[in-house]
DNA sequence: AAATAAAACTGTAATGATTACAAGGGGGTG
DNA sequence: CACCCCCTTGTAATCATTACAGTTTTATTT
């Protein structure tokens, strides 16, 4: 399927600036906002940074892209020793602790070649105070 | 065991402002910087954001606690549709799919009054690439 | 083709988190 | 008492992101 068809089923004018995103996004790894900024801007010399954010959050509003989390951006900070995941809440933007599913154990070794120390499993939606506020006004 | 040796056998000196930001840790919720330190001034009333965050660096740093990665602040855009997990790399800060381990399909309603709308699994450590340099080099 | 409205796009300024850095302060040791 | 080391502090710099208002482009209607 072509980019453009792709964009449109989703209700988005294809136009050339998001189309370039779009392939961008595609064939690069996990670009960041200035990384796909300074690359596309040799081909779009008008394009402004604020249009790749429009951009970005325009495609993970229509589920075409997903943001990452990451080591880079790490604003919270846990004590709690058991394994556990987090849950945000992108309501009231709370983090639970969730301990019926848990991040899998991963050996060192588990993947050739790799050294793995850490996991991280973290889940988003909606809790259910929010949940709960939500059926009640509507 | 109290906080003043579990510090101290980390080889964190246990000097007060250490002590009560652990504990604050601990019986908070994955506070922010800001909400370490907003709440420790009353009773610390010459504490220091830098202080807060020199402090949490070096509890990371010993293992005393993990910096989390949340939707908050994300940074990185993928596009890929097969569910996979994502490996950072600390050395080069490289991001690398991983298919030998997913994030566990999680239904909707898995989580006893949440609602789950997506999963995503974090893993650091080092990769192929810098391991091999690593041992090259020394 | 002109007129209009809506949607895209742009640039600047503001915000907020984090880091860099250089200097201040306190406690223990010789 | 002098010295040193480490902890702590405050300011300034950096970087990502958002807010916002104005401009350009596109599509639509006349």
């Amino acid at each position: 399927m072509e980019t453009k068809d792709i964009l449109s089923r989703r209700g988005i004018a294809p136009s050339l600036t998001r189309l370039k995103i779009y392939e961008y996004l595609r064939a690069a790894s996990h670009p960041s906002v200035d990384e796909i900024y300074q690359n596309l801007k040799e081909e779009i010399p008008t394009l402004s940074k604020t249009t790749v954010y429009n951009t970005l959050h325009l495609f993970v509003e229509k589920d075409l892209a997903k943001a990452l989390f990451t080591d880079f951006s790490k604003n919270r900070y846990d004590i709690k020793d058991v394994p556990h995941a987090h849950f945000h809440c992108t309501e009231c933007d709370e983090i639970h602790d969730i301990h019926e599913i848990t991040p899998p154990r991963i050996a060192e070794d588990a993947i050739e070649g790799y050294l793995a120390k850490e996991a991280q499993l973290t889940l988003k939606g909606v809790c259910p105070r929010c949940r709960r506020q939500n059926t009640n006004s509507q």
